[in-house]
DNA sequence: TCCTTCGT
């Protein structure tokens, strides 16, 4: 079936693509023009590539070309992030996975599938490497026949919590038609940042001579868990701020591999609240933690009364104790929260990089210790890395570092996807 | 042993 040509036939794309170009006023690049012609060109296929190889450039090229041809498409995501992300640079409708299948909790199931499938001709899956395969064949199941599809996202991000390697079996499969972007368009390409992360994709150590100023990428070597809290307070709270500019609660993030332990989310979070906002009043208990004005939190369940979603990062600005209520502010909008309503938030001066799949930002410092050793993988090392924009610090033992790099844990998935792809 | 999405 992935073999049928597309729905929409054979395209004129000599024609589309300078088109599109023109329309758009971009300038495609070679492989993002391969990328749109073999998009265009088959019914299933996939795009993947890591930040700022310009997949959402690719994915609105091809939008524009086919929606002027009259076809319907339908946008979706596995999280509110991710779809609210991808409808800003689209301009398009974009929903979850779980609103676009009408997911109901009571019965506990989809409403859309092969008997009720999706009135769409071609389905886009962004952040596809987050989605399990469970979920997968939930949503495979609902695309009608006709319908072409395009999954999106990039492979050497974590897999997902859930069961499964799907994107990676499926590109591994050698069966599907795959663009891999690479050329890097958002960081400078001579950046620290960008060539690291691509050592820690080949599985090796990236290069940490510590030459402050000239780099955006550094290490600073630190064994146990208080010698590294040390020094990233030391760093998050003195050096970066002094020395670049940085704002410890605007432009910091500290991304941490697990939530527990000595440098934990947890820990963190408490040590950076107390020692950069502790003094901040009033003060409100709810459901076990603590907000004043001044702290910065991030939103960990989906509100679409106030658009605000999963991982959303804002700051507390102020708090009312006779009205029990508080006010968040997340870029340019000031959210209301009844005290009742304050489960919806927690701190974010750390968070864990999982939680920080999707995201981005100015300055990232994250902790390594053999402490986390069950999450240490290249996989998470790389997320970790490519969410810094403009500098990455990690700062723990170097031991830790080797043995990220080395370490595939998705690999250990006895999925056998691949191979039932490749059958006959 | 650890990470955690989705909906009303």
């Amino acid at each position: 079936m992935q073999l049928d040509p597309p729905p929409w036939g054979t395209l004129t794309l000599s024609k589309a693509i300078p088109w599109v170009e023109k329309r758009n006023r971009i300038t495609l690049s070679n492989s993002q023009r391969i990328a749109v012609e073999k998009t265009m060109n088959n019914k299933v296929s996939v795009i993947t590539g890591g930040p700022g190889v310009g997949k959402t450039t690719v994915i609105n090229s091809i939008l524009h070309i086919i929606r002027a041809k009259g076809i319907d498409t339908t946008l979706c995501a596995p999280t509110g992030r991710a779809a609210k992300r991808l409808s800003e640079s689209t301009g398009q409708q974009v929903t979850t996975i779980h609103r676009l299948l009408e997911f109901h909790p009571l019965p506990f199931g989809f409403k859309r599938n092969a008997d009720h499938p999706l009135d769409t001709t071609l389905l886009v899956i962004d952040e596809s490497s987050m989605v399990d395969v469970i979920l997968m064949n939930k949503l495979l199941c609902a695309v009608p026949d006709h319908a072409a599809l395009l999954l999106v996202g990039d492979v050497d991000q974590l897999s997902s919590v859930g069961p499964g390697y799907v994107l990676a079996d499926i590109i591994n499969s050698q069966k599907i038609p795959i663009s891999q972007l690479t050329e890097i368009f958002r960081q400078a390409a001579c950046s620290n940042i960008t060539t690291s992360a691509h050592t820690i994709n080949t599985g090796h150590v990236p290069n940490v001579t510590n030459k402050e100023g000239i780099s955006d990428f550094f290490f600073i070597s630190a064994e146990t868990a208080e010698e590294i809290t040390d020094k990233l307070l030391n760093v998050v709270l003195c050096r970066l701020p002094l020395r670049f500019g940085f704002d410890p609660v605007k432009d910091i993030q500290i991304l941490t591999p697990m939530n527990r332990g000595g440098v934990g989310a947890h820990s963190l979070n408490n040590i950076l609240q107390s020692q950069l906002n502790g003094n901040a009043e009033p003060k409100v208990t709810r459901y076990g933690r603590t907000f004043s004005p001044g702290d910065k939190i991030v939103q960990i369940i989906n509100n679409y009364n106030n658009d605000v979603f999963n991982g959303d990062i804002g700051i507390i600005r102020r708090i009312n104790l006779e009205d029990n209520e508080a006010f968040v502010q997340f870029d340019d909008r000031e959210i209301h929260y009844d005290f009742d309503e304050l489960d919806e938030l927690s701190l974010a001066y750390a968070t864990t990089i999982h939680k920080s799949q999707g995201s981005e930002y100015p300055c990232v410092v994250i902790p390594l210790s053999m402490q986390s050793y069950m999450m240490l993988e290249k996989n998470l090392l790389y997320t970790g890395v490519t969410r810094g924009k403009k500098m990455v610090v990690i700062i723990g033992q170097k031991k830790a570092l080797a043995i990220a790099v080395k370490t595939q844990r998705s690999m250990r998935r006895k999925t056998w996807l691949r191979e039932r792809l490749r059958m006959p």
